[in-house]
DNA sequence: TGTAGAAGTGAATCATTATTCATTTATTGT
DNA sequence: ACAATAAATGAATAATGATTCACTTCTACA
């Protein structure tokens, strides 16, 4: 008898399976889900269109994992804002200004994430995702109640608030429906946005203007 | 010779019309924009398939028609509730109020409205929808200033984040795959939640707790 | 009643893509 | 080298649904 699967086999599949997922996440990062089709995947990729579901169950779930890689990324990124020194509303200010940031430098990612259209299984992933970082804000603002910062409120509701706020005032500037901000624009205007936005939020927290 | 259009005629096919898009409308009420086919609106407003097509270019135009025509009532009660007497502030705590009551009264369409996944020409219509509501925000909020109801600020992108705050809000509760309120927790935490919501934009706007 | 023109019909067609699977190619241990 | 097994291939298929169009039915008017 003979084939046994050895590591250097699964170290090579591992590797096919990453690229995959990089070649898919390229894709949507220059297009969008929209323009990612499995075909376009594959051959960037250099493998069989079959290949493709030797490592993924169907599109949705090859898409599904590429959104969830993305956006672990920013997840974290917030995670680590909220997690500097200093008190609840600093640290909250910080985090959304780099989460603003961070979208308007990846339009098309950003929008991809935030706002395009997508099918029903990667849909459910971006429910987690935005209740992923409504749940950071809300520990964040429990803190600040705790430590006084932030005066008495639902953490809940306001956590959703702020995640709202911020991506509704991305989805603007981020759609290739409006162009997405010119080049020119862009570094004008993206300082003097995200500090309306974030004034607005913390305001809406605290009851303070600054 | 013979045919001319008669004005019974005309009435006919406007009728055909009406009935076709209310059937249209009737479908995405009852599953969104997802399960609405051309087909099954043909079947519904019991006409022929290729009858949508003489009255509509293609099912997109149909639906951003479907879309326009939801929204302007949706964008009209806001209006009205601008229009109320009382200061900014008043104005808006009802606009955003009610804004929020009727979404939560009609779940299947405000979310197809919201947030559901749609294709792109009616997407364009939703984009347009938003910018309709944050004009009307953004004027009263012009007013609140005007009248030193509300502080200086940036109205427009104040604007922008009520629209997303509220609609951010709406979306877990009427998102089908949270399965929406359940019919038992919808008239208990409703006020609850709206109230919150009104808040924290209010406090945006304003800096100051009520 | 005849006929020119318009409206309506719906089965057939087209278009787009995801998915399959029979076949080929690679890998492993004897 | 060979047998056993797994991985890779990609053309063919399947599925979905929008759209068309040759034909039928209806309307208006002389």
């Amino acid at each position: 008898m003979a084939y046994r699967e050895t590591e250097k086999m699964r170290l090579r599949k591992a590797e096919n399976r990453q690229r995959i997922l990089a070649c898919a996440q390229q894709l949507v990062m220059e297009g969008g889900f929209r323009n990612a089709q499995v075909t376009q995947v594959a051959s960037l990729a250099e493998v069989a269109t079959g290949t493709i579901y030797r490592h993924f169950a169907s599109k949705e779930e090859l898409f599904a994992e590429v959104f969830r890689n993305a956006t672990r990324r920013e997840v974290q990124n917030v995670s680590e804002s909220l997690a500097q020194p200093g008190d609840a509303i600093q640290r909250l200010e910080l985090a959304l200004t780099r989460f603003a940031q961070r979208a308007l430098n990846r339009p098309v990612m950003a929008w991809a994430l935030i706002a395009e259209p997508v099918d029903p299984v990667v849909e459910a992933e971006r429910l987690q995702y935005r209740k992923a970082y409504a749940d950071l804000f809300e520990q964040a603002i429990r803190e600040g109640m705790s430590e006084g910062s932030i005066p008495a409120q639902d953490a809940g509701s306001s956590s959703t608030c702020l995640v709202g706020a911020i991506a509704e005032s991305l989805v603007g500037p981020l759609s290739p429906a409006q162009g997405g901000y010119g080049e020119a624009t862009k570094t004008i205007n993206t300082d003097t946005l995200v500090n309306s936005i974030v004034r607005f939020c913390l305001q809406g927290l605290t009851g303070t203007g600054r």
